[in-house]
DNA sequence: CGCAGAGTTTGAACACAATCGAACACCACT
DNA sequence: AGTGGTGTTCGATTGTGTTCAAACTCTGCG
């Protein structure tokens, strides 16, 4: 069994049980309890479940199929970096918009409780991860699209463009400086337009596989977004292109713990944040 | 056991019986007394039950205030089988309103999918229980209660007071032949109460504990209401008031998995334990 | 009503068991 | 050579059971 694949199972069980022992989980997949201690606290830092002593439980109370998916797991660490470079660019920020996927999820998750601090959103799993945690959401409302559990159709649009926000953060599916922000489903990208009609502000967050890729949707011209996060794997001459319409790009840094000193002495101050 | 699974079911049984002693605790957790005693301190230590000598009592008012986590494993073989009687109830169903609490989310678990069933509600378990399982599922939208995760407020009620539906299936905090269908959150009931509104049918599945309790905010009397699913614990008399306005009381006791035909009528589920 | 004595409950102290994370070695694959 | 995953060893930490003296409750007697 592939490692990501027994991670995944891992999180499955801990959520169907709602706690479960690490001797357990070992003995069924046939591994040592250390490689079980090892995957638990992945998914702690990650934020999917919680480690007790002697296995773990989950605080997604509501036995969430949210998250239970391989594609959450996928490149959770870049996400992860990504996603906490923006939420320090939203510090102060008083309403927000916030889009679909799983990096914006971990924009949920990992962004600073605070009571102040009012949330509209589309997606079922982002307004179930801030729900538990304080902060005032607003959820769209409408059909909810199977696979990804986000509200779609007209009264999700109308209910969208209803708010004022200061910021909107959202991820995408590509991202180009000739076709702007594209995004898969076509009735996505309507519900996330509207979120983007009334806001000053937006942030576009997006590992580095989507510079240059361009999915059918469209859901704004480039010229649009404000500010994009991304990580080091993005492509730099798809950087220059975008940054040339005037956009910034902020490139989250590995984190500090993992970085080893850089060679060509360009330490960057934003890699240098205090841990987690 | 896990230790704090342990923890959290003793603050289960405390808030369930209002008083319990030392040895029950600890002959039921298969533990020494002074690891319960141990476990009570803290709870003690956190407020969540008060010390007595020999035993621990509970200021908190039934099981309500207990929290989220102790609540969703709380009763839940009752509540799963009664879910699964009131899935049979709704063969056939085309559109369907369902309320929110863990009972319904039990419903929601064990419903058959159906391709042409619709589901209206407020609940963000709810809808994505259903929502991964291949089922027509409308949200109602609106602000996101933080401990329930449900639609609250004006444009949830409106939403919900949009569709009609051929059968509503909610639970109840409360449930009394002179006070009807009770809730705790009077936001949560204006929801419901809209959601019941165009339904030709309505259900309510309660495990045994509710009956005769009365909560705070009246969802519907309980004249409007067609068929109650509870389970054995529920009280006779209680059941035969409610029987007397009318209303089909159907007592889920029997799981045909578990129990072979009875042949008196007096086995109970309880005894049936699953194996540790 | 007070009070002594029996029986129970308690918590501190100790010993033991389970679990933990760090460190290291090994393997597979690149 | 390097990377990521895995198992093992080992000292530290945490949880548990037992023992025992002190504290408490209850009861019966004066």
């Amino acid at each position: 069994m592939l490692a990501v694949e027994r991670r995944l199972k891992v999180l499955e069980r801990v959520a169907e049980d709602q706690a479960i022992e690490v001797s357990t989980l070992a003995r069924d997949f046939q591994v040592s309890e250390m490689t079980i201690r090892r995957d638990l606290r992945r998914l702690e830092r990650d934020g999917f479940v919680r480690r007790t002593y002697g296995g773990a439980t989950t605080h997604l109370v509501r036995t969430f199929e949210v998250g239970a998916n391989a594609r959450t797991l996928h490149h959770a660490r870049e996400k992860r970096v990504i996603a906490k470079r923006a939420a320090e660019l939203t510090v102060g920020v008083r309403s927000m918009f916030l889009g679909i996927g799983t990096t914006v999820e971990h924009f949920a998750r990992l962004l600073p409780v605070r009571e102040d601090l009012m949330v509209i959103t589309p997606s079922l799993a982002v307004a179930s991860l801030l729900g538990t945690r304080n902060v005032r959401v607003i959820i769209a409302g409408g059909l909810v699209r199977q696979d990804e559990l986000t509200c779609i159709g007209a009264s999700a649009v109308e209910a969208v463009r209803r708010y004022n926000t200061d910021t909107a953060v959202i991820g995408a599916a590509g991202l180009s400086a000739r076709r702007g922000i594209t995004e898969l489903d076509d009735r996505d990208a309507d519900v996330i337009r509207g979120g983007l009609e009334r806001t000053e502000r937006i942030i576009v967050i997006a590992d580095g596989s989507k510079f240059g890729a361009v999915a059918m949707s469209t859901v704004a011209p480039i010229e649009q977004v404000s500010t994009i996060v991304t990580d080091s794997s993005a492509d730099a001459q798809e950087i220059a292109r975008i940054e040339q319409a005037g956009i910034e790009v902020v490139v989250a840094g590995t984190d500090a713990s993992l970085l080893r000193p850089m060679e060509n002495g360009r330490t960057r101050l934003a890699d240098v944040r205090r841990p987690a």
